[in-house]
DNA sequence: TTGTTTACTTACTTATCAGTAAGTATATTT
DNA sequence: AAATATACTTACTGATAAGTAAGTAAACAA
């Protein structure tokens, strides 16, 4: 037999990924990878022993992205707060292009009493992560008055996580345009008038 | 056998609605159903021939509710319109306190590519009537001077749905209290400054 | 009173699910 | 060259899924 190069684990990581912000955590199988990527059942379980375990790579997956995504921009204190907002909301464009993905948050959001408690810490500890991130340039941005808005900087980007992940959800129902249209205005609502 | 008075289909098709807002339509089974109500699968089927007719039904019975809802409001134009929208987001705090259901759209929204096209198009034509009815006192709040917004209606009215959606699935990985701050937040966007 | 409809149950089918144990070819280490 | 580790496959298991056909008891209509 030849031998294979490729790197199969990765290759189902990003395959589950996939199908998890396609059909959910419950709609997708393990034939519905192995038969995608030409291989059989057992090769997931060889790498990912459970379906739980696959889920928990799939969740450090995208800490790993978002933590290398942060890293890149550099602190808020020195960051331009426009931009560093736009690249996190292009995670849900990127999302919303390929195959109207939905975020992870809505996803396993959905799910989340179908998970294990492995899987529910460690999506809590990674949007915890977001939120404090998320606040920091919100805060950031109105001491510079570049962001206007009232209340708690954190509820604010509650605000901003709920209504991306809802909109995708949304969109998904009435059509895509709806959520370029969301996107604008949850930027618009951020302008100082 | 004892004759039995209660009315079983409506049992069903209430847990079912129960079961598609706590896990989702894929993650929970006939047998969940009847197991909880002491009737054999096979009763449910007699009812809803699918799990298709069942989701309609599901679908078809959150319209009857929420027309009878706005039609219990009249019409915007003589309404209170906050009182309107806060009519509207009892619906998702009564979600929240019933065993932290989700909403319908997040959690058809999430598995819309697993159920069929029936399905979808009615879940679509509930969102028409849904924003459509929220455009229209945005609307006329904006024209009084008591709500307060940038933009069009409908693309609040959107902002609206896919917050409270949203909100309802991050408050499950983060907690409760996160939702009703939210709300706190939404409603004090709105207001005339 | 007989026939029909309603609301189920019993008993089953077929499909699919995640998961496992044992085997095998290849690559790496000693 | 021999031993071991890696990356799988083959072949299977037990559980559970939705769905169905045939039977039955009670209520209702003719």
């Amino acid at each position: 037999m030849v031998k294979k190069p490729e790197n199969t684990k990765q290759k189902i990581l990003l395959l589950g990924e996939k199908l998890l912000k396609e059909k959910g955590i419950n709609a997708f199988s393990y034939h519905d990878i192995s038969s995608s990527l030409g291989v059989k059942n057992a090769a997931i379980h060889y790498h990912f022993g459970s379906k739980e375990d696959l889920l928990l790579a799939i969740i450090e997956e995208n800490r790993k992205r978002f933590e290398q995504m942060i890293q890149q921009m550099g602190t808020a204190g020195h960051m331009e707060v426009w931009n560093g907002l736009q690249e996190f909301i292009n995670i849900y464009i990127s999302s919303i292009e390929n195959n109207r993905q939905i975020c992870l948050f809505g996803s396993l959001g959905s799910d989340f009493f179908t998970i294990g408690p492995k899987g529910q810490t460690s999506l809590k500890l990674l949007s915890e992560k977001i939120l404090a991130w998320l606040s920091e340039i919100l805060t950031e941005g109105r001491k510079r008055g570049e962001f206007e808005f009232k209340g708690h900087a954190r509820i604010k980007a509650m605000m901003l996580c709920s209504a991306l992940a809802g909109g995708l959800q949304l969109a998904r129902i009435s059509e895509k345009k709806d959520f370029y249209d969301l996107v604008d205005q949850i930027k618009s609502d951020l302008k100082p008038s």
